[in-house]
DNA sequence: CCATAAACTTGACTCATTCCAGAAAAGCGG
DNA sequence: CCGCTTTTCTGGAATGAGTCAAGTTTATGG
């Protein structure tokens, strides 16, 4: 996966990459525990720019719900989105209501050129809810 | 407004709100300059406790797109979104594409019981768009 | 196997936001 | 209009995710 996004195989980001697909929606702090598993001598620096690349890569997903810190998942280019719990903060995948990219037809787009239509559904989970 | 909402009317809250109605999508650091305008003795804290108090009783919105700060808006309960420009970071409002609110129904909510939808459209504004 | 550009380490630092405790003001019943 | 109670404001310090910078290490193409 790495290769073939023209990025160098370190170590580094191999343990990232894994982590994220291991344990998605996790924040950065999760994350490098994790890696920290593998590689206990990783600096978070290091993470949070392997984080950044892979981003940049399109090979990891950045989510950052209002009120929370950054979140990564693995699950990219499909065009799902997401539900959060307003009580305890559970994330969960969505897939988009209306097939492929329904959602990037804005009513007037005030001008702008949309490329992405980013959906966050808040509520509250099965959990919270029949508390 | 204020007291419709049960809230004391205080110089600094009444200051907050006009400054979030007079400059709509205001990050807090503008609002509090807006604020110190009128009244140059206000705290920075008092100002975060006012935006929270209003954004609590739903007379302002609070908006937090991500890698940006925190941004008010006084336009309340119509089921409106945003687009922002990821160059410059400008952003404008959208009506909601499909009337009152139809995001509201996702294809599957996992079980959640959904109470808003938030749609954010990424893309580039009209002038960094021909630049 | 070497040179070189890209990636990693370390440690300090930024900056929005929150916490705290004491001082001040608003609203209410009288 | 007056005190009392509750809520709010002030000022300063603290928190914590994320970033910057300089120097060292590592992957990769020739």
């Amino acid at each position: 996966m790495l290769r073939g996004a023209a990025l160098r195989v370190t170590r580094p980001r191999v343990a990232v990459l894994s982590a994220v697909h291991a344990h998605p929606h996790a924040d950065t702090e999760s994350i490098i525990g994790a890696v920290r598993r593998e590689l206990p001598r990783v600096s978070h620096q290091a993470v949070y720019d392997v984080l950044r690349a892979l981003t940049a890569a399109s090979l990891v997903r950045r989510i950052e719900p209002s009120g929370s810190v950054a979140r990564y998942e693995s699950r990219v280019g499909d065009n799902h989105h997401h539900v959060i719990c307003r009580s305890c903060g559970l994330l969960a995948d969505v897939d988009c209501a209306a097939g492929a990219a329904p959602c990037l037809t804005a009513s007037d787009g005030q001008g702008f050129s949309i490329d992405e239509a980013e959906v966050i559904y808040w509520g509250l989970c099965p959990d919270c809810s029949t508390a």
